[in-house]
DNA sequence: CCCAATCTGCCACGACCGTTGTACTTTAGC
DNA sequence: GCTAAAGTACAACGGTCGTGGCAGATTGGG
């Protein structure tokens, strides 16, 4: 059984997730997150069984929520995997990349902890894994997997895939803005996810006709 | 004139590399650093004016090293526009993670100032991102514009499709291997970066004769 | 309304760590 | 070999912060 009130506890976590995710975990103070929750210090202590339990209670509610958003964009974007692709693609980027800022805060967490792997419990990190990314990714896979038997794209490893295309479009976005820090123009946004869904699909190799 | 004798200058700064690397900036300690070093804590604030100080330091060192040895494998790999492109671009990611591995604590500082980017001041971030990440994509740039000239690449926006190289070779890895925590099979190194080539060579838009 | 659980404010302990002062020893160059 | 700069050992200050104790206020369910 839970200690505490539910409502102090909700209180709590969602303070403390904007608290982890703006200083960070080292910086971020048991006495910031009660004031950022409205609560003394002495209450995270009652539902809480210290700094650690409170940032992997916060990562692992958040986990599951952000795995929830984004298979549900998955399963919206490529519902239909005889469409064309590059118009799919496309906007499940531009979806994915405002959940990312809607969620900035879990995601400044995530990167912490895969920053720190080495310090954290091998244990604890393969857990978050199969109920995070892992999930997410299967999704995104059996999507791709499903445009590939209709004949949407060839695709010789359907994980690989999913991998290459958030490579081309997310992990660019989060490149180029460095992970959120530098708000990126839209304009700027939409070119990069554009023309790495034209890579993802075309390639650089020269056509045929192009080396007569 | 920098304080100090050279040599001990330098055996605080690869030690400083070392233990940054190692332990992140909050964890690592002034006396780790100094005992690594071999040299009293005293002497390190002869040295330099304090952590920060230090850190900056070691990370303008390490960057101008990394940059100068990313060069020249572009250079080496990429000498010859004409030739094809598959062989070259793979032999060329080998070796750029060859060096990831090779300047370990060099890139584990770098994720960190990028994760704390908000924290880090503008002026030190730009200049770093001068000198280091800017000259190099600058020189792969210029390579992958030369193959487009000889007809090896089609290429639209060369600085783009460079970044879609190392996102589709090296950030592959990177992302698999928890950037270097988690050890990866060669066999699996290998897989990923011809199947990341492949990628950004070919794409995975059906070919014509496929959809017949 | 009452009681038990919960929450609060405040204080304090203890650990860690960056930084500095000081007195002494070592080193390098003229 | 002398001298000034550099390095060392050690102790201490000061700040931050996680954590816990305690007495009293508050709250919510029976």
């Amino acid at each position: 059984m839970r200690r505490g009130r539910p409502g102090k506890r909700a209180a709590i976590l969602a303070a403390a997730g904007r608290v982890f995710g703006r200083d960070g975990y080292a910086r971020a103070g048991i006495d910031a997150i009660a004031a950022e929750a409205g609560v003394s210090t002495r209450t995270i202590y009652h539902h809480f069984d210290g700094k650690d339990d409170l940032f992997s209670a916060v990562v692992t509610a958040s986990t599951a929520q952000v795995a929830d958003t984004l298979t549900e964009l998955i399963a919206a974007h490529l519902n239909d995997p005889a469409a064309p692709p590059h118009r799919a693609l496309v906007a499940l980027a531009h979806d994915w990349i405002a959940a990312q800022a809607e969620f900035a805060d879990h995601f400044a967490m995530v990167r912490q902890i895969n920053i720190e792997a080495t310090h954290v419990p091998a244990a604890a990190l393969h857990t978050w894994h199969e109920t995070g990314p892992a999930r997410v990714m299967a999704a995104l896979t059996n999507r791709l997997a499903a445009m590939a038997r209709q004949g949407t794209l060839r695709v010789f490893d359907a994980e690989r895939a999913a991998s290459h295309y958030l490579l081309l479009t997310v992990a660019a976005i989060d490149a180029a803005s460095y992970h959120g820090a530098v708000p990126l123009p839209a304009a700027e946004t939409t070119a990069i996810i554009t023309t790495g869904v034209t890579a993802f699909l075309d390639g650089y190799r020269p056509r045929a006709q192009d080396t007569a």
